[in-house]
DNA sequence: ATAGGGTTAG
């Protein structure tokens, strides 16, 4: 039954998603929240403090598990098993204790991995060590699928998180909150809540409060308002403390969806639970926001007021939701005022004011105002204040120039990512690919589509199309069919998307162009080709009279693959008498355990109806963060029903 | 010792 060590290993590969381009999004917050204390100890020690204060008492159920666990069966009468020998019972994530010798060695091993940001190498060593005689603990597991969070490559997470599951590792509350959080963050809140549910009902541990507030921001990011209130609620009935985050997030998905009067009422009813008092500066923004969607521009303003009164909390953050709180609502100079006030106080590492977010709230403040030469000013000013731009930083203003004429100065922008160690992503090329054709510079936009592919970016359907498409319009016929022949196995092309091309080549006069298309399409089975389509291409063919020339190569590619099927049969026959003369096809034996061992070893929990059925590998494969929203949904609502 | 405290951008 157990594999070599060799044939594990190769496995191990063939699983491990292969190196794609690396994207840091790096919270904003690690850094300047390490430097704000003068030791790590201290850091620590105030974490403690503050989880302290929150901590609430567990509820009964994971009471009574707990009992159940430690003191099995006080109860005579019942017959039924203790608790710890049911193998359908949930098992108690590890203690830190385990976290001791070899497996602490292990855990700090792959934190190095980590932190050389070589995740690939240190997802694999993970993997490797589950069936080794050093299990990783969750602690050293949840590093891991958290630094794959960070860089948005949720699949490799997904899949991580699955091997681990069938291998009999429980997670902790911190594991659920990552797999929470990631579903959220790739658009699929409704998978997120069902294992929110499972998680509720079924594990025996509780609901951090931080568990809260990722399921709520993740749910109003997806706008989902109501089912965000229903966690909120839930939150409540559980006794959870009064959260002023929670109630932000939720005012600002009011906001968003312009309902002035949820956002008032949610604040009063904050206060309420606060007696009357919010220290809490966190609120002000979204409650700002409220007033201005009822026109109640005055009480906006005295609640801006607030920002400058002594012993409200006001964090760098809970300024930036100001500053776009008055931005937004024709307030733009005092916005800046505002600003100007937070740059002078902003000394790093003592007290941090601005942050990423202040400066594209800016950003955003000024491309309003048509001010674009300021927004990229101020862009640019942000080294100054230990702020580094992201991705999404460059790509918002790179779009805002893009959109108002401005394509040298987005290509100016654009040239200085590299230097500032920013990865172009599929969003950033596809943006300066579309304006450069709107801009009658097709060649250029071809290049930006090029050199997305070639630095190993994923461009989606959409993005293709509009390339292949903006060269035809201009008679680029060579250029949109070498594009499509570097695209055609790396994008699963749909119909339209073939018919395109044939429909050009055909108009160009290159018959046997198209029918080396439909040669491909025989072999390939990734769109049918069904009587419709070769309706289509026979309508193409009769033009020049070659009507007979589609059955004509159906007909040949049917004898092909009948001899190659007869082949097969022929070698599978000889197989079966070497096999009964003893003779052991080793390699075909072995491939068939591989694929085994991948579906079916370790996974007891499979078995069980209550478990919601863990990511699979190919899931979420291609939906690595990076590429366009239009199609990341497209393949969330695959999955779903599928 | 593993998440997390808030903003903003498609």
């Amino acid at each position: 039954m157990a594999l070599s060590k060799a044939t594990f290993l190769t496995q191990l590969k063939t699983i491990a998603q292969p190196h794609r381009h690396i994207r840091i999004r790096q919270p904003s917050s690690l850094f300047p929240r390490f430097l704000s204390f003068a030791s790590p100890e201290e850091a620590a020690a105030e974490r403690r403090r503050r989880k302290r204060q929150i901590r609430i008492e567990p509820p009964l159920s994971a009471l009574n598990r707990n009992n159940q666990q430690q003191s099995p069966n006080p109860n005579p009468k019942s017959q039924s098993p203790p608790y710890y020998l049911n193998p359908s019972n949930p098992k108690f994530p590890e203690h830190a204790s385990a976290l001791t010798g070899n497996r602490l060695n292990l855990h700090n091993h792959i934190l190095t991995l980590i932190r050389q940001n070589d995740l690939d190498e240190a997802a694999l060593y993970t993997r490797h060590s589950i069936y080794s005689n050093c299990r990783p603990t969750i602690f050293t597991i949840n590093a891991v699928l958290y630094a794959l969070l960070r860089q948005s490559r949720y699949s490799d997470l997904l899949s991580l998180h699955r091997f681990i599951t069938q291998a009999g590792v429980v997670p902790n509350v911190i594991t659920h909150n990552l797999i929470f959080q990631t579903y959220l963050d790739c658009r699929k809140p409704d998978t997120a809540l069902e294992h929110f549910k499972q998680f509720i009902n079924d594990a025996p541990v509780n609901p951090s409060p931080t568990t809260f507030r990722i399921v709520v921001k993740g749910l109003i990011d997806n706008n989902k308002v109501d089912r965000a209130m229903d966690i909120k609620d839930q939150m409540d009935a559980k006794g959870y403390a009064t959260d002023p985050l929670v109630y932000h997030y939720l005012m600002l998905g009011y906001a968003r969806n312009s309902d002035g009067d949820a956002v008032l009422r949610l604040y009063e009813d904050l206060k309420g639970k606060l007696g009357g008092v919010v220290e809490d500066g966190v609120v002000l923004g979204s409650l700002m926001k409220g007033y201005f969607l009822k026109g109640m521009e005055n009480e906006a303003m005295e609640c801006y007021q607030e920002v400058f009164v002594e012993g409200k909390k006001m964090s760098d953050i809970a300024y930036s939701s100001v500053l776009d709180a008055l931005a937004k609502n024709g307030k733009f100079d005092e916005s800046l005022k505002l600003f100007d006030r937070m740059i002078k106080e902003h000394n790093p590492p003592a007290k941090l004011v601005v942050n990423l977010g202040s400066f594209n709230v800016m950003v955003d403040g000024y491309c309003a105002e048509g001010r674009f030469k300021e927004a990229i000013q101020v862009f640019r000013s942000m080294g100054e204040y230990r702020c580094r731009p992201d991705t999404l930083s460059f790509n918002n203003l790179i779009e805002q120039l893009c959109n108002n004429g401005m394509i040298l100065e987005a290509e100016e922008v654009y040239g200085e990512m590299e230097g500032k160690g920013v990865n172009p992503d599929e969003y950033t090329y596809g943006l300066l690919m579309d304006t450069c054709f709107k801009e009658s510079r097709p060649d250029d936009a071809a290049g930006y589509f090029r050199k997305m592919v070639e630095s190993g970016l994923r461009p989606n359907l959409a993005v293709y199309s509009r390339l292949v498409d903006g060269l035809v319009k201009v008679g680029k016929i060579d250029d949109a069919k070498s594009f499509f022949d570097l695209m055609v196995k790396k994008l699963k092309m749909d119909v339209a998307s073939y018919q395109f091309m044939m429909k050009v080549l055909s108009e160009a006069g290159r018959l046997d162009d198209v029918l080396q298309i439909v040669d491909m399409l025989l072999d390939d089975n990734g769109v049918e080709f069904d009587e419709e389509f070769q309706e289509f291409v026979k309508a193409e063919l009769r033009k020049e009279g070659r009507e007979e020339d589609l059955a004509k190569l159906m007909e040949e590619k049917d004898r092909l693959k009948a001899e190659a099927k007869a082949k097969e049969a022929e070698a599978a026959e000889a197989a079966k008498k070497r096999i009964g003369s003893g003779f052991l096809l080793t390699s075909k034996l072995f491939g068939n355990k591989e694929t085994e061992s991948e579906s079916t070893v370790a996974t007891p929990a499979e078995s069980s109806e209550s478990t919601i059925a863990t990511p699979t590998v190919s899931e979420l494969a291609e939906a690595d963060g990076s590429d366009e929203g239009e199609a990341k949904n497209d393949r969330a609502s695959e999955q779903l029903t599928g």
